[in-house]
DNA sequence: CGCTCCCGAACGAACGTTCGAACGGAGACT
DNA sequence: AGTCTCCGTTCGAACGTTCGTTCGGGAGCG
């Protein structure tokens, strides 16, 4: 877990006071986008004031990098310890989508800030949150490589996993938690099949 | 192709240079954002002056409505003329992932604008845009059902589609126009490919 | 003159951030 | 126990900047 405060003393609910500004900022950006969202709607959908949040954080950008590096963090641990034990590839790739789709059900507001404010971060709070996001990149690259790890290259590996990212990134733009027909675990078997097997899977020619 | 003038009577010459007004104005769009875009850059880019941009559009929100109603307006009508004469399903559907990706190397900037701020506009604007949007969703879902008319659902066709969607769209995120290894062309049917069979395709149970 | 085209200068609004003052609980000292 | 003093916490008010847009007028042409 990402430590809050720094070596200051501070006041018991300074870190529970942290986290709710930090998560209604996250909705707020996600619904209006970062550059839209003012401090003051920020302050008005909180307990605090505009002056207030001040006391939390140093600047918006900090508001922004910290939902993206807590959220990469996240994804990465979940990633991880959801493996544990498992070893058939397919079952492995499986669970990656899952893990991501299923977060993307539990913080919904934070991962739909990553995947459309990854570029606006820049100097080190960029560098910073990149480096989380190349590693849970490649840790789903490693899982994709692992499905043939023989066989000659029909389908770049490379490719293949940004496309994977593609269908389970996008559909932030047009899930809607509560309309939706099918489950998020659904929704997840269904585009680990879509990749593994394809659209027409074996059957004809 | 769209009307850029009204009735009134212009200079000729006139058509050319709002065109190069919103050739520039979706380059900056897509490389700082909507909200970021300041009309003063904008007019910093092109030979016009700031009060000088107004004389071609009535506001900012006009330059965002109008580069997305003709992007959408061009993927249509590029994959129609594309697709004439094709009949085999698994070709027509090639042929719109290779449409689509085509387009967007020649019209980068704009599908970029395109993809990162549909939720940008509001009331008729986003109502106009929308329609078109959804007008080339349905014809590529279209060839999504096709591909399999008879058969049960293995897979839900309008989630496949959103899927490839997803994935086609998506890489504007992670595509460099000078320093790819692949060619569009490439990349289009590495993406069918995985789309029709998987990243596994048969050969191993 | 009339009309399109163009622009320097300015306007009001909204933005992120800062400042100084006030509040309130905890520990120290008498 | 009382009271004093820190210091974390809160916030109204303001600052300087940047934004989208407008205004009034000038240049060039028919």
């Amino acid at each position: 877990m990402l430590a809050l405060g720094t070596a200051r003393k501070r006041t018991p609910g300074f870190d529970s006071k942290k986290l709710h500004l930090l998560k209604s900022a996250a909705r707020v950006f996600s619904e209006v986008g970062y550059d839209k969202a003012s401090m003051r709607r920020i302050a008005a959908e909180t307990e605090f004031s505009l002056a207030g949040i001040y006391h939390y954080v140093d600047s918006k950008e900090e508001l922004l990098h910290w939902i993206q590096h807590h959220t990469f963090d996240s994804l990465l641990r979940g990633l991880n310890s959801s493996l544990a034990g498992i070893t058939e590839p397919r079952a492995r790739l499986a669970i990656a989508v899952r893990n991501h789709v299923r977060h993307f059900g539990e913080n919904m507001h934070e991962l739909k800030v990553c995947a459309r404010e990854v570029e606006t971060l820049d100097g080190e709070a960029y560098d910073a949150v990149h480096e989380r996001r190349r590693s849970y990149f490649e840790a789903v690259h490693q899982l994709v490589k692992e499905l043939q790890p023989d066989q000659g290259a029909r389908l770049d590996s490379w490719l293949a996993t940004a496309n994977l990212f593609g269908m389970i990134n996008w559909f932030y733009q047009w899930y809607d938690a509560g309309r939706s027909r099918v489950s998020l675990d659904d929704l997840a078997a269904q585009q680990t099949a879509l990749f593994l097997d394809g659209y027409i899977a074996r059957g004809n020619e």
